[in-house]
DNA sequence: TATGAATGAGCCTTCATTCAT
DNA sequence: GATGAATGAAGGCTCATTCAT
């Protein structure tokens, strides 16, 4: 009996994530160049050549990757976006930002990878503001409602700072102290 | 008649420096893998084989590079190490970083694909953390002399954070707002 | 739908062996450094990547060709090694090596190239002294049977001998009288 | 006061000689291939620029080297050669032989390297059949007044025969039992 | 859909040789 | 005579991508 549609369908989105994971960890690891397709391929338990069935090149691939791990990055902080920030989203927020950082160590170094190298940037960087520019606002809006001077300005450090907290995170999770740095960015922040 | 030894050293010079300024602009602008050895030389006005005159490999040059730049901003922060920096030092401290942030720009994003790139990270992994730890030491005696309680997590984070803020800087310094954020700090870690 | 196992098998075995073709000839008109990968795959009809689809390195290429050709030597002596050679035994052994020679010749340059490149005999010394220890120990019983005092002595002065032979031979296949050397060898050593 | 044209000319010849012993050291060890004139000149005391001073290219040096050296082995059989050897000169000359070859480790090796490398056999082809002719010849005529039929097969096989037994001192000389050898070579051939 | 053989551009590196000094 | 900086061709090797099956 032939397979349906939908059996099909399964089987394809199984494939792709597949390789999806298997490049997320690679590149992850040992950065986009010194990754090949073939290690890629074989992380993932198939043939070079289907990687190209699902996706038509090596940019397109950490393209995609990255795309995506936006999105899902994104959704999580989807506030019932009424208005403003209360004390209490925001505090939510921050904890959000950890969890999600912790479990998702391979998108976090991906991301770095990308902002530390041109030649990848140029791939996402559109997506990359129209993502962070409404979360932007949102803080902004948040610091304007906290009655401060430069709102944008401080918007923009608190991102650099996250930023920056992660990175380190990144680079030595075994000793980078996170939850005590959680704690004083509720502190000096809220 | 050779060249005496003094011409010998001045042209030896001239040209590694040469070498390395071709090779840290190009690094910066379009990562590690991404610059080949041939536009090095091009940009430097000289031929491919020569750069094995002056450097053992490629990356032998990007490490050399690397503990350059961080032997200059280190040593521009050597302040009189007698005990504890008192408010003035640090203040003194993070304007140094932002000046040193402005006026290398290259070298900072040459720093920041090393943090993201495993390949190249571990060329200067050593030599980060040796000259890593003693700023942090100092900054956690500055935390402890204020008599925050965990001061150690004190100094990484703000570590992180002024990581965070040159990483954005470097990738938008066009509209990244440094002097308002300089002025931020100040105002929330001194 | 790919190919079935078999034809990948069919396909590898046929390349492979082209290759080595091309690869055993090359080297043994020129030697080893003066032959360059890309030469030795314009002869074998195939692109220069392909080498590396099917060995190592250079130095692996050389390796198995060398390996092979020892094998493929000694496979033809193996005698009903219950005991001692007789005097028949030992005719036909000297008639076997002249026979392989001549119809090896190729084999037979590389093989003095390896002996005389250390570059080259550091990649094979091991196997060589596996297949010629054995040798050399029936020959020297050989001649202990035939009550000679010093009979590793012999057998290695034996060995060199035909090595002396060997190579003279290859040097100038023309001229080299080598039907009537073979015929002094057995008055000699018979 | 200025060298006289003496000293100039001891000063050269030294240097050229120099050079000499250094490259048949490296050539020996090493191959022709993999051996850069740098390593010569290193090992000589004297920069690069200057082999080309006294030799007009590596091959050219090579060449040199090898002629030098047949030239001085050839010049110690230079037996009154009146006629035709006698059996104490040909015993003489066996004794020679294994003499020169013990102490001149060095250019032996160069010469099974020649012998086995297409790419330099052919610079020194010429040279060698000039030298190798008359003492073929000279063999021939011993083996002609013992009465033996074939005599220039004798003389060819007793030159190969040589020239295995060397190889295989030069490829392990700690081993290889080139006193028992001599006296089998005297018992069998005079 | 799936495979892996095949290509070829391009990379890093070496090195004989030249040449200004 | 002597130096070593400089060149550039050539080599080994990798890898994204294509394609016949």
């Amino acid at each position: 009996m032939p397979r349906t549609e939908r059996q099909f369908k399964d089987i394809r989105e199984l494939k792709r994530s597949q390789i999806m994971d298997s490049a997320l960890h690679l590149f992850a690891q040992k950065g986009f160049d010194s990754t090949s397709i073939n290690m890629i391929a074989k992380r993932a338990g198939i043939s070079k050549g289907l990687i190209y069935n699902y996706f038509e090149s090596k940019e397109d691939l950490i393209t995609i990757l990255i795309h995506n791990g936006f999105d899902k990055f994104f959704t999580e902080f989807d506030p019932n976006n009424d208005g403003v920030l209360t004390d209490l989203e925001f505090e939510h927020f921050i904890d959000k930002t950890f969890e999600v950082l912790k479990s998702n160590l391979h998108f976090w170094k991906l991301y770095f990878m990308v902002m530390a190298q041109p030649q990848v940037l140029k791939l996402v960087e559109k997506k990359l503001m129209e993502l962070i520019i409404p979360l932007l606002t949102i803080l902004s809006e948040y610091y304007t409602s906290k009655g401060i001077e430069n709102p944008m300005a401080y918007a923009r450090f608190f991102g650099a700072m996250i930023d920056g907290v992660c990175l380190n995170y990144i680079v030595d999770p075994e000793n980078f102290p996170v939850e005590e740095i959680k704690q004083i960015i509720k502190n000096k922040f809220i």
